[in-house]
DNA sequence: ATTATTTATAGGATTTCTCTATAGATAAAC
DNA sequence: GTTTATCTATAGAGAAATCCTATAAATAAT
């Protein structure tokens, strides 16, 4: 492909008719043409079907038309970006991260380093894991701080932490007096679990898969707060990130209940587009997260072995 | 901007040299080093720091590296789906619909659709109107129903529904026994309002500034049903799309009050990639949904000769 | 039948791209 | 301090592509 073929084929799908796209493009038609039939045999697919007097769309037209305008789109902004150079690390930089991480394992790094360079703005994006992902794809943040595993092919993760998911109960509930209990035991109660579209959804979905055991859910929250909230009063049990219930935990509000057999836990990690050029002052931030939680020792382009 | 100088320039940032990336991409040095000067004259920048022994990237080498890995990735994988004939619409797709859309608006017609055309799998990605957004910039889905305004230079919006968003509060609460309040009254009162990034919250907070006046908030949510059930409980009042209340209006749990010289509402619409180019399957129900809502005479662009 | 409009093809001119050869500059080795 | 090795930039020639003009072939409209 090519972006000169390109340009020629989105033309003519717009007006439907490749002597008009020549006029639009101030080209003439046996350009267009041959720019197209390039690029059909390029690809190896017919892109048009030429009625006389009509050309439309193919099944295979619409879907090149479709994914060609982004890339157009996407060089025409990075090109304006770049001539007016609006450049991506200007005096700041955005980040996204979870829920758990801006609470509980990021903030003394990020208060050290604002202290330590103060004239970096930063901008925190907090949203659940798949969100944040969107983000790092369209380049809007630099990296995020996700739970893990999260498998895509674009994206490079280490692991900083080692979150257990245990179950929980009020301090009344029966399972409260349990040394431990069986996962079907779990399945008949009321359970609050996250939104099916979170990553720590699917791994306690995936433990019932393997215990061939199915689990007649409740109630389905995004937020981990409330759902410890919910715990706490009484109204079903859940599995939840321990980080979210330490504090609980302590105060006695919750209780962790041993499950026959099944460990729950997530991983919580550094995830970036996939071969990302940081700047200096975001691989500050990074260095300094990575050595607090003591992981990749070049930095990163290393793999993942973790506490 | 041209695909073959990006591979140049690309090869040279990761390897951070010019003969490396020519040995690398079979090619000899000097063709890169002309393809890279092309590429820094066409662009007006410097992309490389040529240090003696060692290149390395400019602020604006790593913003265009950084963007430009975003184009090759798209370019390639667009290639591979059209070479692979693993086209878009195959005997199904996606779509996006926000949760009142799902709930009020198209139940019937995706009732009616897919009794037509049992054969088309849909699938709807339900989330607030931000999220869906980028599913239809990253060509994840079709088309979305989403809260308006949203502007986007990339998207095409039709509004389908104009939905009222009325004061309300619980029977219980004293606003309910009057005919009309200030909105400096309301700022006082325990406000339940939407999450800060929403589209329904960005009204709200328009119209309070337009008055002059700061809300006192208490709470912030994402879900208009649980916002609904806390105003029926007394706990706060809110701004909610009529959709969302109209049942617990006709059943006397919640009333509407009258807010002098003020009007709150959104529109509910439906929004695509700008440009898009839609199969057959979509198009029936994008038109079975604007013969419903009876909006666009002409549908859109559309081409009657469809193979 | 004729005319006008459409897309495809052929052949030549022009531009762009990539190669070889070489210069200039610097770090490393002696 | 000189030599050597390594790196990037430049010049010029050959190869490839791109785009043009001219024209053929097909069809809808007149």
């Amino acid at each position: 492909m090519n972006l000169q073929h390109l340009k020629y084929f989105l033309a003519v799908a717009r007006e439907e008719s490749f002597s008009r796209a020549a006029r639009e493009l101030h080209v003439t038609q046996p350009t267009v043409s041959s720019g197209v039939a390039d690029l059909e045999r390029a690809l190896g697919v017919r892109l048009f079907n030429r009625g006389n007097r009509h050309v439309g769309l193919t099944m295979e037209g619409r879907t090149l038309a479709n994914y060609g305008m982004q890339i157009q789109d996407l060089v025409e902004s990075t090109e304006d970006r770049l001539r007016r150079r609006d450049v991506l690390p200007g005096e700041g930089f955005q980040f996204g991260a979870i829920d758990a991480a801006v609470t509980y394992l990021l903030p003394d790094i990020l208060k050290a380093y604002m202290r330590d360079f103060p004239n970096v703005a930063l901008s925190v994006q907090v949203a659940p894991s798949r969100y944040l992902v969107d983000d790092l794809l369209l380049n809007r943040s630099e990296f995020a701080v996700i739970s893990l595993p999260f498998a895509h092919p674009k994206l490079e993760t280490v692991s900083i932490h080692r979150d257990s998911m245990p179950l929980v109960a009020g301090a009344s509930h029966p399972f409260s007096r349990r040394s431990s209990v069986g996962l079907e035991e779990v399945a008949e109660e009321p359970l609050i679990l996250f939104h099916a579209d979170s990553v720590s959804r699917k791994i306690v979905d995936e433990r019932f898969a393997e215990s061939g055991v199915s689990p007649g859910v409740v109630m389905e929250m995004r937020s981990p707060e409330a759902m410890r909230k919910l715990v706490e009063a009484g109204v079903g049990i859940s599995f939840l990130p321990h980080l979210t219930v330490q504090d609980s935990l302590t105060s006695g509000a919750l209780v962790t209940v041993n499950v026959q057999g099944v460990r729950f836990g997530r991983e919580i990690g550094v995830a970036w587009r996939q071969g990302r050029y940081f700047g200096p002052a975001i691989r500050r931030l990074l260095d300094a997260v990575f050595e607090r939680f003591g992981t990749p020792a070049d930095g990163m382009h290393d793999d993942p072995h973790d506490v």
